[in-house]
DNA sequence: AAATGAATAAGGCTATCGTCGAACTATACT
DNA sequence: AGTATAGTTCGACGATAGCCTTATTCATTT
């Protein structure tokens, strides 16, 4: 599982076309500042400053291997919170789907991408992290509130994305409930909104966007941002 | 999915302490010469020789990107035989394990070793390539006609082990409903088989073996072989 | 306003990468 | 032996990575 996670997060700094900003992203998800991983690797922190703002556009595999093993050392060291929360996720039925984008998407483009249409108030203006494909109905069965930290991953800077969405009440009513906010809830083709969802998205400040592409679709959309 | 690979791959080559060595797994696995990447990428083959022989000790994200792409997009262009190998592995969830074995395995020594008991007339005579370990459940209700090459993998002359069996009929009415027969059928710590299940099996001259090892020590002895 | 801590930007230097091409090696075939 | 194909080794060179130091900026706290 360690080796699984290691993997993902060095195939996501390698395959990206803006490495810099990767990697600081995985080490923001770690709860790391800057001076804490260079002094852990032993460098100045100048030098990680560097490799985030992308003034080296293509750091070599070994020093892209220090610093995902010195994300996973030091979460290890300080209990493994991580790490343990990664394995939960694997395991979480009501997860149909999750993941980080490499670099963050605006918000307007990830709309656009799922041909989303949005029924709130709240206009687009952040961007999106990542993404959390949620079986509505399994959700409202079988998560309770520390489950939510899953959903969340990384970043609540995310959008969750619902399936089997009847009214979409009990959705919003959960995520109004929970002190984490996401940056943009979707509905997957929802029978009928409910009123009181759209109510409870604006007095959130969520965006709330609908899509009826197919399942399949949608997540080819997704994969491809 | 094809994203996921792409990490995977990435991940690996970057992590490991010869990325060179990495890097030549992953193109022998797609079967490319140095030649064949090389052109693609619109460099010297030279260069790919002294990137896996290790000349370089640790390449930049970026070179390992545009590798990591051609292999992929090389696939795809050759019908994406590995692609969807992957694929077909990832998704199928009715399928929880499944190899080949490198040299053939007596059909005796394999039951043998799984402590099987043959419940049908049917003598062991050939020998067994493989093996697919198959959610009983899982199968019937998820798979069609259609997924069942993806069982057989490249061989139906391998053994399918089928857990989560109550009586054994399903399996034996979907086996004998499809054109290709496996070597052997094996069911993991059924409930009781059931007559029809042994009656099916004999007119199919296919092996019915049963096994109550746990299933740690049956894929443990799976391995072995 | 001053102090503190974290991060950024930029100049600079050495080591290494990314790539070329030529020469060589190994294998298979005629 | 000669030819073809695939791969290897190595010298060389321009570009960039890896890292340092210093000065500056930014945000927060006192």
């Amino acid at each position: 599982m360690k080796m699984e996670l290691k993997e993902k997060i060095a195939g996501e700094i390698s395959l990206s076309e803006e490495p810099g900003v990767t990697i600081r992203k995985w080490r923001e998800a770690f709860a790391l500042s800057q001076q804490e991983l260079a002094e852990y690797l032993g460098i100045s922190p100048s030098v990680i400053s560097d490799y985030e703002s992308g003034r080296r556009k293509s750091p070599g595999v070994a020093t892209v291997k220090r610093i995902v093993d010195a994300l996973i050392e030091l979460d290890e060291k300080a209990g493994g919170r991580i790490l343990k929360r990664y394995q939960s996720e694997k395991q979480n039925k009501a997860i149909l789907s999750m993941k980080e984008f490499p670099v963050p998407v605006p918000t307007k483009k990830f709309v656009s991408s799922i041909k989303g249409k949005n029924l709130s108030k709240v206009s687009f203006e952040s961007d999106v992290h990542g993404y959390t494909v949620i079986d509505s109905l399994r959700a409202i069965t079988s998560l309770d509130s520390s489950d939510y930290l899953k959903i969340y991953g990384w970043s609540s800077q995310r959008a969750l994305i619902f399936t089997g969405v009847k009214y979409g009440r009990s959705p919003m009513v959960a995520i109004r409930a929970h002190p984490l906010k996401p940056a943009m809830v979707v509905f997957h083709e929802p029978e009928r909104v409910d009123d009181l969802a759209v109510k409870l998205a604006n007095l959130e400040r969520i965006p709330l966007v609908v899509t009826d592409l197919s399942m399949q679709k949608l997540i080819e959309r997704l994969e491809a941002l």
